[in-house]
DNA sequence: GAATTTTGTTAGAATAATCTAACAATATAA
DNA sequence: TTATATTGTTAGATTATTCTAACAAAATTC
């Protein structure tokens, strides 16, 4: 069974992969804030396991087996960040850190009873998918805010950043997932957004920040 | 800060103290399934830290911080078992393993928020006190089930055994917390009783299970 | 294509938590 | 009060996770 430290690292590489599921060592352990050598015999050992395939100067790649725990990992941690904010009263911000803690308890009955009690969620506060059970996780294609043009209404679904600095400025702008934005004026010269939702008829949101809202564009 | 595994030492020195506060190496080493020479380096790494005082050759005593260290720990613990009962529908029996590993996660909020959700409840599932957000636990005094006297009526308050196997004793007798019962008879050869209590008239108790029923005698 | 920078590896060491084997102190029994 | 049993300590080793220093390979720049 897999330590705390290795389902950090399962996770990490996990979330770091490229289309092709390559991780380079200088990635995770920027990712894992540890030094390259750390990195290097985490991944040898990890390879004993055989959760990666690994071969001197080359990138690492998660295995099935890999991919399949990373990703069961991950689900503890989105079902417990939304129990946290459904049924505990937790606000969107506060619940990354302390789900960092909890994906690590091994008693899948404590899980499978927040999901239960949740409805069976399919996305965390974020909007990031939850893998089921077996680990099987469904792609979901947003586009960017950025990506909308002048005059579209979008569906606000979920975020490309989930730290609580930028969740306190969506706080502080009473934005939040499922509301409806619609583009008012988009400002050619530094790509900023005019737009209006829900008792604001135009707010100013950065290239930055439209980069990182996650949308369905509507009609 | 205490690691996982010194949380988990200073949680069994709490427990096994005698009433002077002495703890011998073998029982702790008994307690926490590691060797003597295990204990030994631990103890005088918790000695280190402040937690302990010990002298080569005589029992460990925790300091008042080692104390409260672990009484904080025992509170997460407590606290835990009964959200898992009272918020989350699981038994009094499966509750301990999971909040056996929920009692190190480092978030105050968590189990303040917890507290809050239940009312502040002052004992877990099992009868036992919590202890307070300062570290201190009231002692409670109750007898056993087999200090009680033929024609006594008694409730039952808490348990000297949380064990699953003995809760699944209790649950297939019917028997929990809160409960009165009365002692219909006490056999002399056994000092086994018969009692009576909601839908049952006449159950039989070993000497064994009457011990560990700890209660409240009634007028 | 050679020089430089970046990335990755090896070697060697540290700390935390554990073990077994050997020995020493204390407690118990004869 | 010796002998024996129990309890506790020391020494030395192991595994997991981490580090720094030194070196090597690969990628990038000139
Ligand atoms: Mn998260
Ligand atoms: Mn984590
Ligand atoms: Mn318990
Ligand atoms: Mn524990």
């Amino acid at each position: 069974m897999a330590s705390t430290t290795e389902e950090n690292y399962l996770k990490a590489l996990f979330n770091l992969a490229n289309p092709q599921g390559e991780v380079n060592i200088s990635e995770l352990a920027h990712q894992m804030q540890v030094s390259m050598p750390t990195v290097n015999s985490m991944v040898k050992n990890l390879q004993k396991q055989g959760w990666v395939i690994y071969e001197k100067y080359k990138p690492v790649l998660l295995t099935p087996e890999g991919k399949k725990t990373a990703a069961l990992v991950i689900r503890k941690h989105r079902l417990t960040e939304m129990f946290l904010v459904t049924k505990m009263g937790f606000g969107w911000e506060e619940v990354h850190e302390i789900a960092e803690q909890v994906e690590h308890i091994h008693a899948q009955k404590l899980f499978e009873r927040m999901d239960e009690m949740m409805g069976y969620p399919t996305v965390d506060p974020h909007g990031s998918p939850i893998p089921d059970k077996l680990g099987r996780m469904q792609e979901i294609h947003y586009k960017n805010l950025s990506q909308a043009k002048a005059g579209q209404e979008v569906l606000l679904a979920a975020l490309a950043d989930s730290s609580t600095e930028f969740l306190q400025f969506l706080n502080s702008r009473n934005l939040s997932l499922g509301m409806e934005l619609k583009v008012v004026s988009k400002e050619p010269f530094d790509q900023s957004m005019v737009v209006s939702y829900e008792g604001k008829s135009a707010e100013t949101l950065s290239e930055k920040v439209c980069e990182k809202l996650l949308v369905r564009i509507l009609d």
